[in-house]
DNA sequence: CTGAAATAGTGATTAATGTCACTGGTCAAT
DNA sequence: ATTGACCAGTGACATTAATCACTATTTCAG
């Protein structure tokens, strides 16, 4: 389980035995149950998780009680309330899972020290990050420029398999339109 | 003019003389009249940008010609087409000047460069990495959960210059209406 | 096995937004 | 001063998607 996140790691720098073994060190393992909530809005956001197995969705509620969804995040991928992660604040989003789920979990703590005692892993993180920004910019413009059938059809190309593992109403939820209009797509 | 630089990459890193000496030996400067575009859709990024003064737009103008913007970039800002910058592959979306705007460029290499012998430094583009994601994961819960007014009270709120230097035809770019809809709000 | 909850589809209606066409205003270059 | 480009507003209408209501299936915990 732990050579997952190895190779994960060392698709971007390597690592000698000795270095991953620093690395594992900062991790705790866990796991939990389908419809779990890791966190909720409103609670402290403890750790990053690199997912080894399963399937979270990071959600918003909003005011009437609707809820959107701002990620799937399934194996090999991270994931977080980054902004309350990072600045220690209540979480605005909640984390639950879709499937069980195992995950490595990383405290703040523990990742400012790994970043601090290995600048590997910092130039890890940097990657990482540079790629979660442009994913996002991605599906930023996904919105603005697509309707409903577009999108769909995009995250089925990109995503076949999430087809399998989620309800057409979380699909609707992530796609940002109800799920009556992604259900009359077909037509 | 490179006390803005150094200020700005003070707020997270603090550095001596001599390291801000190494640092800006890795940039150029530019300037550029209204209207200029940097970089255009198809061609090659050579740069990331840091802007000292000015206001830009990094747009993507879709199929049936229509302008999407996916950001204004001002002052204090970094910006380019990142996933196209990191990968040196061909920009998907344009930069241009809505204003004369005065920037610092670093390319690609410099950057890595900087990184490599400056660990403070991609301390510091590591912090920016997660700010730009973060900023536009609240972007994406925006388009998700707002309708146009709610949006356009968004960014007033929060960018209240914005609507002194930009036309109404690039907010409603930026939001994601049509410029009538946006011009009907006040109803 | 069984009943409650979740899921998917669809008709009818309403609400939001886009599109097209036109007006008048501002500004800058000639 | 005149012209052309850009800009903001608005009426009329079309289109898209949301909402509400209902049915039928499937899933899953007890």
């Amino acid at each position: 389980m732990q050579e997952l996140l190895r190779s994960h790691i060392e698709k971007i720098v390597p690592l000698t035995d000795k270095e991953f073994e620093l690395v594992i060190s900062h991790f705790t393992v866990a796991d939990f149950k389908r419809n779990h909530f890791i966190f909720e809005q409103g609670e402290k956001v403890k750790h990053a998780y690199y997912i080894i197995s399963g399937l979270l969705k990071l959600t918003y509620v909003d005011d009437s009680a609707k809820e959107h969804i701002v990620s799937f995040a399934m194996e090999d991928w991270w994931e977080s309330d980054f902004y309350a992660y990072f600045t220690q604040t209540k979480a605005a989003m909640s984390l639950k899972c879709l499937e069980e789920t195992t995950v490595f979990c990383l405290s703040l703590n523990d990742y400012q020290n790994l970043c601090r005692d290995m600048p590997k892993m910092e130039s890890f993180f940097l990657q990482k990050a540079h790629l979660g920004f442009i994913g996002s910019q991605q599906r930023i413009l996904s919105l603005l420029t697509t309707n409903a059938r577009e999108r769909y059809e995009q995250l089925l190309q990109q995503y076949p398999a999430l087809l399998q593992r989620v309800s057409k109403t979380q699909l609707a939820a992530y796609l940002g339109v109800s799920r009556e209009t992604l259900s009359r797509l077909h037509d």
